[in-house]
DNA sequence: GCGATTGA
DNA sequence: TCAATCGC
């Protein structure tokens, strides 16, 4: 007979019981009662896997206790940030405790110590008495504990068998040479998890190259002066922080326990109270199962080198010992079932799963469909959901030339079809066409990640996209309008869930990046499939989400609907007379070359005027215009606009540089650059908005930002000549809101002074500084006018007095002084900014007239930086938003308007406060009057609207 | 104040 | 990546 095997296996029960929770979080097993046993399923299936088909001999499960440990008290940030436990688990606990006992299996808590300790200094003793030792977690630390005898045994996972780890596969996984430096990796690369710092800037594959090198942190810190560049800076900076990660991370091989085999050792569990504990919770194939095992196998009856006493034996015993504990001290089993009165949470500090899920280790279907026969039975299939997921697959970022690879869709979480689409235009439409109807049924919703894009793509296959729409993106960016919304972090936030990654298909960004129609159908397929799948998968959860902050109305009203009108002002685009930009540019040209040769003349040397570094050098250092020249951050010269203006009296060279500059910018920005975006197939300029990046709920606009054509100088407004009608059937509609942030604010105050200028039409600069300066409306200057323009800007903007001071180039305390004189004066405007800020500080966070929320935890933050800017944006984000949402409104309801006359015309620019249209001249009356009505009543206020509608033969003139 | 773009 | 500049 062979040797006998004594397996020990250690369970670190906290993180088995977080993985199972979250594994379980989208379909959570809910018994009758309403109580969520997905955490303690979890954990019994995989306890009884292990028991099945590991048979161990010997068996504990740590926990973790609420008494500080080490790390605690060395780090006081440790695992601070932690999120709170959610309430499933913490009702879990007690019931894995239970579980625990009715099965015979002993628990294993000291006072100060974490499971991971606990386990790793049993796991080194029993190593040492001839034990294989297994460590049963998903948490990559204790890869720093394997040795000869001592693996980590991955638990089964979603369709994925067990993983046993030896040390190869540590060294491996890490790309190490020795076992020890896995806590030199972690101390660098930190542990968001853990709240273990690391060194800002550095993550995995930068910690490896780091280790490869120099061996450990110690030898590190030695060599550290030869490290070049950023990164050197970065780790000189934080070494300290290292050496601190890098203790927080070693896990503590001696606790004082005495590992006794005896007490570990398999014993039968109780039959009754597993079969009562799982009738209670509705285990009812468990409890097949259980019985069916019977008692979990005999420990080998041999004795243990180094354990004290022979292996225990009669394991049949049904009424096996209650919890076991270990240790010289006595190791606290406080959690009863019912604890409810402890003083605090005794599981405060437990770990998220750390494995993140990836396509290789999570259960799916993902299969392709490439017959007539299978896209009929698709379609079929998708006609009868309520809603599916789709997602395009194109060899384009840019919608106007993106050719479609091919779809992938989802209606079951798990499941998805991949359709590739050949390059042949008819046969793709041949394929296409099996799929129009589904696409048009308005009885279907459709969801997926920046739809927009796909609704865009499909257009131009001539199939168009209907029924409501629900975009992850935009959900997101109403949950969580400061951070990003990429389809790859919200899978990994929401989902713990890693996709596949784009570059791992087509290879990186730049020249060499291949198309998705290069990658084989069978990857394609596993790719394309995944994103609609998680993308599903994350709608069901925002769609659950977004009530609980209130935004599914804006969700469903506004920003979806908002959407379609987007894809189709994209989708028009606005035609742009070409041969006038080709004049300009030519005059520009000219002028540049001017202006370049008497800069010359005047640094007396030729330079390159574009560069700040070697303009800075020649102003400074060799003509010296300065005594004590502005740096910048970066310790180079500062010569931007403000500077410059400064120094226009004292040499000429300074106007030249400016002009220079603005020549420059309008050349290559703009006229130059225009021309070259326009679209081959439709002979005009499609814009791209982004409906998800401003957080206040603005839009944006890329390739090109048709939102910052010149208006300011005369030079810069010419380019707005060659926007133009489509033709000469059409005229160029303008249509702007008159201070419309002024206005919001006017009403959110309830300042009477301020609405009722606006209600009698007054000037609103003019009278702010009337009010500020204490003078007659028709005594104030035009100094005073523009001063008082630029603090209500400031408001707005939510700039401070030092903001506004530079702006002005005034002298702090003067505009201070204006700041404080306007608050006297307009006292409301004062006592709402101060409401705003104080129910931000409670809240901890503002929200708009139609309830886009702006979170800003920092309000309360003690660092004076970082809370000023957030009280500056509480004051700004529901205004600006506010203004936001107006337009969008009105935006939705013109393009309903439009669609619903059967108008010609079409509106193609959206420029924050103002829209512009491509107006048919029959149906110019109609759109002034209607564009003109929906602006002013999108959101009705308490002050009255106004907007200024302008027509020309060109968007300057219509100005 | 923010977002986008350009050029070094 | 940074500095500068355009719009709102």
């Amino acid at each position: 007979m062979d040797k006998p095997v004594h397996k020990l296996f250690l369970l670190d029960a906290m993180a088995l019981i977080y993985r199972a929770h979250f594994a379980f979080i989208k379909t959570p097993r809910i018994t009758s009662k309403g109580l969520n046993t997905s955490a303690v399923f979890g954990f019994a299936n995989t306890l009884l896997e292990v028991l099945q088909k590991e048979k161990p001999t010997h068996i504990g499960v740590a926990f973790d206790t609420s008494a500080p440990t080490f790390r605690h008290i060395q780090f006081e940030a440790y695992k601070a940030q932690r999120q709170e436990q959610p309430e499933d688990i913490t009702v879990a606990v007690p019931l894995v405790k239970r579980l625990l006992d009715a099965m015979c299996i002993p628990t294993l808590v000291m006072d100060g110590y974490e499971a991971d300790d606990i386990i790793g200094t049993i796991a080194k003793e029993a190593g040492q008495a001839g034990f294989e030792v297994f460590m049963m977690t998903p948490d990559k630390d204790y890869g720093q504990l394997v040795e000869q005898h001592i693996h980590i045994y991955k638990p089964a996972f979603m369709g994925k068998g067990p993983e046993v780890l030896g040390v190869q596969q540590i060294l491996d996984r890490w790309q190490i040479r020795r076992i020890d430096q896995v806590i030199d990796i972690l101390g660098l690369m930190g542990d968001a998890v853990d709240n273990i710092p690391g060194i800002p800037g550095v993550g995995e594959k930068t910690a490896q190259k780091l280790i490869q090198e120099y061996d450990s942190i110690e030898n590190l810190i030695t060599h550290v002066d030869e490290i070049k560049g950023k990164l050197g800076e970065k780790i000189r900076e934080n070494i300290d922080m290292a050496v601190m990660s890098k203790q927080l991370a070693t896990i503590d091989t001696r606790v004082p326990v005495v590992f006794d085999a005896e007490d570990l050792t398999v014993c039968a569990g109780n039959a009754d109270k597993i079969v009562a504990l799982f009738d209670e919770l509705e285990f009812k194939t468990l409890k097949q199962r259980v019985l069916g095992i019977g008692a979990p196998a005999p420990a080998a009856k041999v004795s243990i080198p180094g354990a004290s006493g022979p292996a225990a034996q009669g394991q049949l015993d049904l009424f096996g010992n209650p919890t076991q504990e270990v240790g010289k001290q006595p190791a606290i089993v406080s959690e009863g079932i019912a604890d409810d009165d402890a003083p605090e949470q005794a599981f405060e500090d437990l770990r998220l799963p750390t494995t993140r899920r990836t396509i290789d280790n999570t259960f799916h279907r993902y299969h392709t469909v490439d017959t007539p026969e299978l896209m009929k039975s698709l379609a079929y299939y998708l006609s009868i959901q309520d809603a599916f997921c789709f997602d395009t697959e194109t060899t384009s970022l840019d919608t106007i030339d993106a050719e479609l690879v091919g779809l992938s869709f989802s209606y079951l979480p798990g499941e998805a079809f991949y359709v590739p689409v050949p390059a042949n235009r008819d046969q793709a439409l041949e394929i296409l066409a099996n799929f129009r109807e589904v696409f048009e049924n308005e009885r279907i919703e459709k969801i997926g990640q920046n739809l927009k894009y796909d609704i865009l793509v499909l257009r131009n296959y001539d199939i168009e996209v209907h029924g409501t729409l629900s975009d992850t993106m935009l959900a997101h960016y109403l949950l969580e309008p400061d951070k990003r919304h990429g389809m790859d972090i919200l899978a990994g936030s929401y989902l713990n869930y890693e996709p596949v990654s784009i570059t791992s298909l087509i290879g990186k960004k730049g020249v060499k990046q291949g198309t998705m129609r290069d990658v084989r159908i069978p990857e394609i397929t596993q790719y394309a499939g995944e994103d609609a799948d998680i993308t599903l998968q994350l709608n069901t959860i925002f769609s659950r989400e977004l009530p609980k902050v209130k935004a599914s109305k804006l969700f469903r009203e506004v920003e979806m609907p908002l959407l379609k009108v987007l894809a189709a002002m994209e989708s028009t685009g606005v035609r742009l007379d070409i041969d006038a930009l080709r004049d300009m540019s030519a005059v520009l040209e000219n002028d540049l070359r001017q202006a370049e040769s008497e800069i010359y003349e005047a640094a007396g040397q030729s330079f390159n005027i574009s560069s700040p570094k070697q303009l800075g050098e020649v102003l400074f250092e060799k003509m010296k215009l300065i005594d004590k020249p502005k740096k910048t951050k970066t310790g180079q010269y500062a010569t931007g606009e403000d500077i410059l203006s400064d120094l226009e009296n004292n040499h000429v060279i300074a106007r030249r540089i400016l002009d220079y500059r603005e020549l420059q910018k309008l050349k290559s920005t703009y006229v130059d650059a225009l021309p070259l975006l326009v679209s081959r197939r439709t002979g005009r300029i499609h814009t791209s908005y982004n409906q998800a990046v401003a957080a206040t709920g603005r839009l944006s606009s890329t390739n090109p930002n048709l939102q910052n054509i010149p208006i300011r100088t005369p030079r810069g407004r010419e380019i707005r000549k060659a926007f133009v009608p489509d033709n000469d059937d059409f005229q160029i509609l303008s249509a702007d809101y008159s201070q419309i942030e002024l206005r919001i604010m006017a009403a959110f105050s309830g300042d009477t002074s301020m609405i009722e200028a606006f209600n009698q039409g007054r000037d609103i600069h003019a009278t702010t500084a009337s009010k500020v300066f204490q003078v007659a409306l028709d005594e104030v200057t035009s100094d005073m006018r523009r001063k008082s323009k630029m603090v209500n800007f400031g408001i707005i903007y939510g700039i401070s007095a030092f903001g506004l001071a530079q702006r002005l180039a005034i002298p702090r305390g003067e505009a201070a002084e204006i700041i404080r004189a306007y608050f006297e004066e307009f006292s409301s405007v004062k006592g709402y900014m101060d409401k705003v800020i104080n129910d931000a500080r409670e809240k901890e966070y503002v929200e708009t007239i139609l309830g886009r929320r702006r979170y800003l935890p920092d309000i309360n933050s003690r660092n004076m930086t970082n809370r000023g800017y957030a009280e500056r944006n509480a004051i700004n984000a529901p205004i600006q938003g506010s203004a936001a949402d107006m337009i969008k409104v009105a935006m939705i309801n013109i393009h309903d308007f439009m669609k619903a006359e059967k108008l010609k015309s079409r509106m193609i620019l959206q420029v924050h406060d103002e829209l512009v249209f491509d107006a048919h001249r029959d149906e110019i009356p109609l759109l002034k009057s209607k564009v003109d009505e929906l602006m002013r009543t999108a959101i009705p206020l308490p002050v009255k609207m106004e907007t200024g509608i302008g027509i020309g033969a060109n968007w300057l003139e219509a100005h």
